[in-house]
DNA sequence: TGCATGATTAATGTCAGACAATTGCCGCGC
DNA sequence: GCGCGGCAATTGTCTGACATTAATCATGCA
């Protein structure tokens, strides 16, 4: 691993790079742990300031995890779903919140992201994510639940859709989507009319989900989209 | 912004998480210049090197950027795709190969949000995106070609598929999971007398997208999924 | 002998201070 | 009025030191 003197970027930068190069193509394997950050100072010539700033910029990835004392060090970290989930949703919280990304185009791909897990969920959804989805409608009925928790509950709900499809990979890349929306959302549910139709659309949805309806799922997430967009529409036009 | 003490993470940590908070939160706003490192040091009553290690974790999600010289300093990052992509892909290559995700699922995953994107495809594609899945289809008959450009050219082929949705949010989520397949894909692809089925089912996609037939789309692929899932099995039984 | 306990040691975490490099700005001289 | 050089602010990097943590090993006592 060597670094371009004459390369522009920081020091701290061009060392990250090449020990992220050394994780993804797997000359560094998981668990394996790193020299010493004297020992990387050494290899690279730069103080140990700078080889920090280089893995901490790593372990903001969660790409490596430290261990303090004698037996400590950097080790590579065998990157889960659980890690990268924040990393997902703050990074998709911001790229709709700072592009003017509009609700209509945001809400297009949720629906659309959601719809391509209905046929598995509906395929091989089992008791337990039936329960959940039932349990979050329930709760989404009662008189005294606040708006916030109305949204929580919407979101509990979608997540256990997408998780009874099975499918960690498509878990993580709709965690994304559903959460990062949930501020876009708010803004439209605390019109609080709309609750009983979504409960509603909710049902059809588990019902159909239950009696493994796939294509009645996606309709009726398709009309929820729908009912959706027109009450953003309402609250756009109101203003 | 404060810190709690009694904290176990790093300080430098618990310094990002703060600023990154604020970030999230909207309390800081783009292109707006944080304080300099040594007055956050004053702020958070800690050290110039923990500072640059807590900006340096935020650099590494792009969050901020920083400038040197005299009106330099750290500033809030607008988080662009292009920014944003490298990041996922990274992060979905890392998923699927350090946490054993099997092809089938993987693949299972990426037709299914590409299924998602084809009625807006057909729906929306214009003559740009036509002309370059032409193209790449051609490509990819072309007799010389090695399987290395014969890949490129498949994920070429399908961010155009993807991109005629002309919905950034979709394209964003598409391409983490496709490039990210791309190291699984190719394993299969070396079975190089698979060409001619691919270009076939690539061009009946490519028709139904130019004739805006958003079923016959989601068929195609189907087919290409099934395909491709029964080459993967080949390859797996022959070992 | 066996076990608890403290010393050792190796590593990361944090600090202080310094210097280098970069870059915008201001004032000076022409 | 304009160019140019110095100034000041800021990040980038280095050095050296000390604090903290945790495993290991030696020691001494039961």
């Amino acid at each position: 691993m060597k670094l371009d003197p004459s390369s522009p970027a920081d020091l701290s930068a061009q060392i990250a790079k090449a020990i992220r190069d050394a994780i993804v193509e797997g000359r560094l394997i998981v668990d394996e742990r790193l020299p010493s950050e004297a020992e990387l100072a050494d290899q690279f010539s730069v103080s140990r300031p700078t080889v920090r700033e280089a893995l901490k910029r790593l372990a903001a990835q969660s790409l490596i995890r430290t261990q303090r004392g004698a037996t400590g060090g950097a080790f590579v970290n065998r990157l889960e779903y659980k890690d990268a989930y924040p990393q997902q949703i703050t990074t998709s919280t911001l790229l709709l919140s700072m592009n003017a990304v509009s609700f209509e185009t945001a809400c297009e791909a949720r629906y659309a992201l959601e719809r391509a897990c209905a046929p598995l969920s509906a395929a091989r959804r089992n008791p337990d994510h039936l329960a959940t989805m039932r349990a979050e409608i329930h709760r989404q009925g009662q008189p005294g639940l606040s708006d916030e928790s109305f949204c929580d509950s919407d979101v509990a709900f979608h997540r256990a859709l997408v998780d009874a499809a099975g499918n960690p990979v498509l878990s993580y890349q709709l965690a994304g989507a559903v959460e990062a929306m949930q501020p876009l959302m708010n803004m439209i549910t605390f019109t609080a009319r709309s609750r009983a139709e979504i409960i509603r659309l909710h049902t059809a949805i588990a019902d159909a989900v239950e009696a493994t309806d796939a294509p009645g799922a996606e309709a009726a997430l398709t009309e929820l989209e729908a009912y959706t967009q027109s009450l953003a529409r309402n609250v756009m036009a109101n203003r």
